[in-house]
DNA sequence: CTATTTTTGTGCCGTAGAACATAAAACACA
DNA sequence: TGTGTTTTATGTTCTACGGCACAAAAATAG
C-alpha cells in the first residue's frame, strides 16, 4: 500500500488549518511521528474494534465511514474529502473504532499519533475549539440523518443523498454531474434501502428528468424538485 | 414557571464537574448571570429555530430532546439526567437549535449565558476537554442509534429503548422497576414506531414474561432476553 | 481474447408495520 | 358526580419495501 510517498514536511502547506492552531513547539510534537500513507480504491483504513492510535487527515481521495447492522445490511455514516480530519471520535470518548473507513478511491492520508494529539489538545483550546466545532456540527448532522432515514420515504431518501453527494463532493465543470462514481450499492447504502430499491429509484428519478444517468455518471439536472421530494419524504 | 427558586449559589455543589476546571476568574465570569428555572411537567425548555443563548444544567427532573420528522412523528434524540449539561450543541457548531427540550417532569435548571460559556472554553483547554469528551460519546452514540432504528426490527427498537432507559434512569428499589413512567407515545417515540405498534408490542414482550407492566410502570424482568432481542433486531 | 466475477436492471411475491377505526380505561376538573 | 379528554388496548386493512430469482451488461482476471 505504500509507495513513492511525499514526505510530511512536502504536504504541510495542506495541513495549514489544525497546525496553524499551534505552537512551534506542539508543531513539532504533532508531526515528528507523522507518516503518510496511499491506500487504493477499496482498501481498508481501520476496523471496529482498532485502537484509535491515529489521527487520520485526507489530503487527496475521497473516504467513507460505515457500519455495519444486524442484517448485515450497512450504512455510510459518514464521507470524508479532502482536507478533512477523521477517525479521532472514539479517541475523544475513550473507545475503539466501532465503524469502519475505507476509500472510495485512491487516497493520501497523514497519520498523527492520537496520543499526542490529545496531549496538544488538553493543552491548548484553540485546537480544542477545532474539534469541539467538527463534533457539534457531526452531532447535529447524525441527528438529522437518524430522522430522515427514519421517517422519509425511498425517494425522500435518495433525493437526500444525491443532494448531500453534491454538497459533499461538489460538481464537474459542467455544474451538473456529480463529481464521484458511485456503485448502487453504495448509494443504497448512504440511504437506507436495498440495491435494487436504490436501482429502480434512481431509474424512476431519470424518467421524470429529475436526473440523468451513464453508468456511475450522475447528473442533478433538476436540483429544486429533488430537494421538495426531500421535504415531503 | 418560576417560583421559590433556590439560587444558583445554593446550587454551586452539584455543577462542580463543570466548576471545578475553572480558574476563580472563569468561574465568577460564567456564574454572574446565571439563574436557576423550575420547568413543569411537558413544559417546553426551547424549540428548533430558537437562539442557544444559554448553557442548560438539569438539576433535577428528567429532559427529553426531540426532533420532528416530515410525517409529524416525532424522534426523542436524547435524554437527559441530572446533573447533565444540554443544549450547547448548536452554540458549538454556530446554529440554532434544530431539536426542542421538553420536561418529562418537574425540572430544576440551571442556565449559563452560552456566550460566556464560549468564551471560558476558547481560553481553557480543560473545560474544553469535557465538552470535546461529551460531543464525541454522543456523536458516537447517534451514529449507533441511527444503525439501530433503520434497520432492527420493532422488537428489537422497543428492547433497545427499555434497555436504554433503564441504564439512563436506572431503576427502583426493587432492582427491576424502570425509574421512568412514560407513555406509550413516548416509548414509541423513542423507538421510532406508532403508538399502537409500541402497545402491542409491550404486551407482547408482557406475555412473554419479559417485562411486567401496571399501567407506566415497568419492570424489566429478563435483562438477559431483552438483551439478546436487541442484539438479534 | 476468453472466462469469471461483479454490477445493473426487472419482475414477482411476501410481510412488517403503518393507517385507520373503535372501544374501554384512566384521568382531569368543574 | 358527571363530562370531556387523553391514554391504552385490540382488530382490520393496506402498502411500501425487502427478499429472491434471473438475465443482461460491464468490469476484471487470467
Amino acid at each position: 500500500m505504500t509507495r513513492r510517498l511525499p514526505t510530511v514536511k512536502d504536504l504541510l502547506p495542506k495541513l495549514s488549518d489544525l497546525l496553524g492552531l499551534l505552537t512551534m513547539d506542539e508543531h513539532e510534537q504533532l508531526l515528528k511521528d507523522a507518516s503518510v500513507h496511499v491506500f487504493r480504491k477499496n482498501e481498508l483504513i481501520y476496523n471496529p474494534g482498532d485502537k484509535p492510535t491515529h489521527l487520520h487527515c485526507l489530503l487527496s481521495g475521497k473516504v467513507k465511514i460505515c457500519k455495519d447492522g444486524v442484517g448485515g445490511r450497512t450504512q455510510i455514516v459518514r464521507v470524508i474529502r479532502p482536507v478533512e480530519y477523521f477517525g479521532y471520535r472514539p479517541a475523544f470518548a475513550g473507545e475503539n473504532y466501532v465503524s469502519y473507513a475505507l476509500a472510495f478511491e485512491n487516497s493520501t492520508i497523514v497519520r498523527i499519533p492520537m496520543d499526542e494529539v490529545i496531549k496538544v489538545v488538553k493543552g491548548n483550546a484553540r485546537l480544542s475549539w477545532f474539534f469541539i466545532n467538527r463534533l457539534a456540527t457531526d452531532l447535529g448532522r447524525a441527528d438529522e440523518r437518524t430522522v430522515s432515514l427514519t421517517q422519509k420515504h425511498i425517494r425522500g431518501r435518495l433525493a437526500d443523498a444525491l443532494l448531500f453527494l453534491k454538497e459533499s463532493y461538489g460538481v464537474e465543470e459542467d455544474g451538473f454531474t456529480l463529481s464521484i462514481y458511485l456503485s448502487r450499492e453504495d448509494l443504497a447504502n448512504l440511504s437506507n434501502m436495498t440495491t435494487s430499491n436504490a436501482i429502480r429509484t434512481l431509474s424512476a428519478f431519470a424518467a421524470e428528468r429529475l436526473v440523468a444517468v451513464d453508468g456511475r455518471k450522475v447528473k442533478l439536472l433538476d436540483i429544486a424538485k429533488l430537494e421538495k421530494i426531500s421535504r415531503i419524504g
